[in-house]
DNA sequence: CTAGTCACTTAGGAATTGGCTT
DNA sequence: AAGCCAATTCCTAAGTGACTAG
């Protein structure tokens, strides 16, 4: 549905065919002294063969719910957190991982005392998590320079932990490792309770009168009735079963046999009313509501994680509603149940206080897992998923695994050119089940293709690379490979790519031999897939390719596309291009706005106006100083403004000044009545009006005009200064419109989000002088603090064998944006 | 092996905010 | 001082991938 005009074209892939047979010889710990020098050294590596270090049977070990079972930490609070811990580790079979998280914790940049201080405050009573930053009156040590309004000084905030200063942090972590030793948290968020409202939606016509429940469910239809959920068969199906049900729980419901009898429009129009309200309060109100809304949620904004404060994330339990499955998901519309308390377990320290459910309410069950690190968690009925509170993006945890998402990446740098030469090769392998790997492997290295797990009935038919069929790949002339597929969230790949030969034979026999509707990779599964890219590197699996390519290609593209002497408007354009090649990579699409065409349009008047008033300095300029007509930079630069255009233009102008006097009078004649003074007589505003008129016969005599006489006031001087900055003006006006019109479809937000190391950011800003603002919002700059404190000379180098790749990459950029 | 469970990341669209005219 | 619309944030669906039980 989306993206229907990328027009498919047809590029090349060269697959780089560096280093053959020989390379491979080299033992692999050896190849990896190349390793980038950047990299915090991991602390436990003490030989350059651990590597693949530990026999899996050594962690296995500590999975379990280790806090349910150790049952001590009630009665120690004196003894120095330090030791308590350190007496608390496991014996000696204890796997590394808890080790290390005791050694961090030792050296801990709190003091103590403060520490305890807030372990113990946190017995006492409900967790008292104040937001220090809250109408502090006078924020005595904010310099004066910068006052925000809103100030989340979040950053000076010492209860917010630095993790990224400490030593070591880039171990990659096994995932069944102990998180945390403490942890506090006051539970999740319920939404309000139901309240009915009582209007009457009608059946056959007739007004009905419905069980608050059933009221309930109608109006979450009736709220969607205008958007594209709301016409869906499927949806409108799946919602009128459920309702049936809920409809039936209460004997006093009208019998209601046919959807199509229904009319929600009663209660549709209910909520555009609320709406109008809503937008119709004062300020005062707003405000109000808002601080309502805010104080509510205070005691959930924030968990204690070893004793430090930490931004929790989604604690809302979400709503019920109808379920808003994308793509043709079977399920859409299906009614998504309130959630009880009762469904809810919930994670915390051993000795934590554990929150109080709603009254008349209990948890499910109140866990204590070290190895995970969410805080409360429930299954939602329509899928049977599984669904999480965690902390918050800016959160050690979350910031953590971020980098180390990262570094994994730039590992893969290391192993990358032995890993391509193998999967080459195995392209002719005589296994097909290793054909079909190498295959699958060169699409998801060199298409950035999802793994593809294998989906169930029930949920929206989307493939991945493993899961490709038949018809997702047809087979071109001159080796080009057409895709069209639907994947993740049902948003639709199109490509045409010119392949190795062999990549091209590969999936001609494959077709072939399974036929319309199965799968290409008949023989291949994720989980294999990721158990051989495993060996090659510890942690490797098939999502990294995405990462690494995409974090690669914008380095390079960052690097080649700005150039020095830019100015920063071109600067950020560049930086959008790198960006938005990435995006197309990735394939990550957004539905173009109604309005853009519009907004494109727009910005072309914008433009031309700006001209238009460039012009009218410049002849302003060489009335003042004739030799300036030689000079190129003040030369004739709006050619393109046609005269009609600029007829129109000045009607405009005249008109706007027309409505500015009008305005202007109306004023103050309100004033004059106000001050119970006599209103100015008509004839005074067809007297101001004149101005308007003499403006209007100015314009069109200065349109002839070569030269136009500048007030007596008027510098050279001050006009140079005048067009500099229209100048620089058309050009940030020019920039943007460009950048508009190549994003139409495309959607940067993702990658900048989960696939860019942030760090490359970082670098480029210092390097280019670009305030890091201009790139980061203010989320993604707290979300990427850890990426801050790089080293000056931070550098990932793009390699030169990925040369080949990106030029692929601005080929079909350039494909589709034009 | 296979299907299911669990925990976590990635994703687009809706809702809200905020900055800019008017 | 309000209205407009792009940018940002919120929401939660939809992936990945490790692990487990049968």
């Amino acid at each position: 549905m989306l993206n229907s005009n990328a027009q498919a074209k047809a590029f090349k892939i060269a697959v780089p065919s560096h280093d053959s047979s020989d390379e491979d010889d080299v033992p692999l710990a050896q190849r990896n002294r190349i390793a980038t020098p950047s990299k915090p050294a991991p602390m436990n590596h003490d030989s350059s063969d651990d590597e693949d270090d530990k026999p899996l049977s050594q962690k296995v070990e500590c999975k379990k719910r280790v806090g349910e079972t150790t049952a001590d930490m009630s009665s120690d609070d004196d003894v120095p957190l330090s030791k308590r811990i350190a007496s608390k580790a496991t014996p000696s079979s204890a796997p590394k991982s808890v080790k290390k998280e005791i050694k961090r914790d030792s050296d801990d940049e709190f003091p103590l005392s403060q520490k305890q201080t807030a372990l113990k405050k946190v017995k006492a009573e409900p967790m008292d998590v104040d937001v220090p930053s809250r109408k502090r009156p006078a924020d005595t040590k904010a310099t004066p320079v910068k006052r925000e309004k809103k100030v989340k000084k979040d950053a000076e905030d010492p209860d917010f932990y630095k993790w990224w200063e400490e030593e070591q942090t880039a171990e990659i972590e096994s995932d069944d490792s102990v998180k945390w030793t403490t942890l506090q948290h006051n539970g999740v968020m319920f939404p309000p309770e139901y309240v009915p409202h009582g209007i009457k939606m009608k059946y056959d016509g007739q007004p009905i009168t419905l069980s608050p429940e059933a009221e309930e469910v109608a109006s979450f239809f009736a709220a969607l009735l205008e958007t594209e959920h709301g016409q869906n068969p499927v949806f409108q199906k799946n919602f009128f079963e459920d309702w049936q049900e809920v409809l039936k729980k209460d004997p006093k419901n009208p019998k209601i046999k046919e959807f199509s009898k229904c009319d929600f429009r009663p209660i549709w129009n209910k909520f555009e009313q609320d709406k109008e309200k809503k937008k119709a309060m004062t300020k005062e109100e707003k405000l109000r509501a808002k601080e309502e809304k805010t104080k509510a949620e205070q005691p959930y904004l924030y968990a204690l994680v070893d004793g430090r404060k930490e931004k929790v994330g989604n604690f809302r339990i979400e709503p019920p509603g109808l379920f808003r499955g994308r793509g043709s998901h079977p399920k859409t519309g299906r009614l998504k149940k309130r959630v009880q308390p009762e469904q809810v377990t919930l994670n915390l320290g051993i000795d934590a206080k554990i929150p109080e459910p709603p009254k008349g309410h209990k948890w499910a069950s109140v866990v204590h897992d070290q190895t995970a690190t969410w805080l409360a968690t429930w299954k939602e009925n329509v899928n049977g998923a599984i669904k999480y509170v965690f902390l918050a993006a800016t959160s050690t945890w979350k910031g953590q695994s971020d980098m180390q998402k990262f570094e994994k990446a730039r590992e893969l740098k290391k192993h990358v050119a032995r890993i391509r030469s193998d999967y080459t090769r195995d392209l002719k392998d005589k296994l097909s089940e290793v054909r079909q790997r190498a295959t699958a492997m060169y699409l998801i290295d060199r298409l950035a293709l999802r793994a593809g797990n294998e989906k169930g009935e029930d949920e929206a038919d989307t493939v991945g690379c493993c899961s490709l069929r038949y018809e997702h790949i047809t087979l071109e002339p001159d080796n080009v490979l057409h895709f069209d597929f639907l994947g993740k969230d049902s948003i639709r790949y199109q490509n045409s790519v010119q392949v190795e030969p062999q990549v091209y034979k590969n999936i001609r026999i494959f077709k072939k031999q399974v036929g319309e509707g199965q799968m290409i990779f008949d023989r291949l599964t994720t989980a294999g897939l990721n158990k051989h890219l495993n060996s090659y590197m510890k942690g490797l699996s098939a999502k990294v390719f995405r990462t690494y390519n995409a974090s690669i290609t914008f380095q390079q593209q960052v690097d080649e596309l700005t150039k020095p002497d830019d100015s920063v408007a071109d600067k950020l354009l560049s930086y959008n291009r790198a960006n938005r090649l990435v995006a197309v990579l990735c394939n990550h699409q957004k539905s173009a706005s109604k309005t853009h065409d519009q907004m494109i349009s727009k910005i072309g008047d914008r433009i031309r106006a700006l001209k238009y008033q460039r012009m009218k300095l410049r002849k302003q300029l060489y009335a003042l100083d004739p030799k300036m007509k030689k000079k190129p930079e003040y030369a004739d630069m709006e050619s393109d403004l046609e005269d009609e255009w600029i007829v129109e233009h000045e009607k405009n102008l005249v008109e706007k000044e027309k409505e500015k006097i009008k305005s202007k009078f109306e004023k103050q004649n309100d004033k004059l009545i106000a001050d119970k003074q006599p209103r100015m007589p008509q004839s005074e505003l067809k007297e101001k009006l004149k101005a308007a008129t003499e403006l209007q016969d100015r314009l069109k005599k200065e349109r002839k005009l070569a030269k136009i006489e500048p007030k007596a006031s008027m510098t050279v001087e001050k006009l140079v200064a005048s067009i500099q900055k229209i100048d620089e003006r058309i050009a940030a006006t020019k920039n943007q419109a460009t950048d508009k019109e190549e994003n139409k479809e495309i959607a940067l937000g993702t990658s900048k989000l989960n696939y860019i190391d942030p760090r490359i950011t970082v670098a480029w800003c210092r390097q280019h002088d670009v305030p890091q603002e201009k790139v980061f919002s203010k989320t993604l700059l707290e979300k990427f603090r850890w990426a801050q404190t790089i080293p000056d000379d931070w550098v990932s180098r793009a390699e030169v064998c990925l040369e080949s790749v990106t030029n692929i990459l601005v080929e079909i950029l350039n494909s589709r944006i034009k």
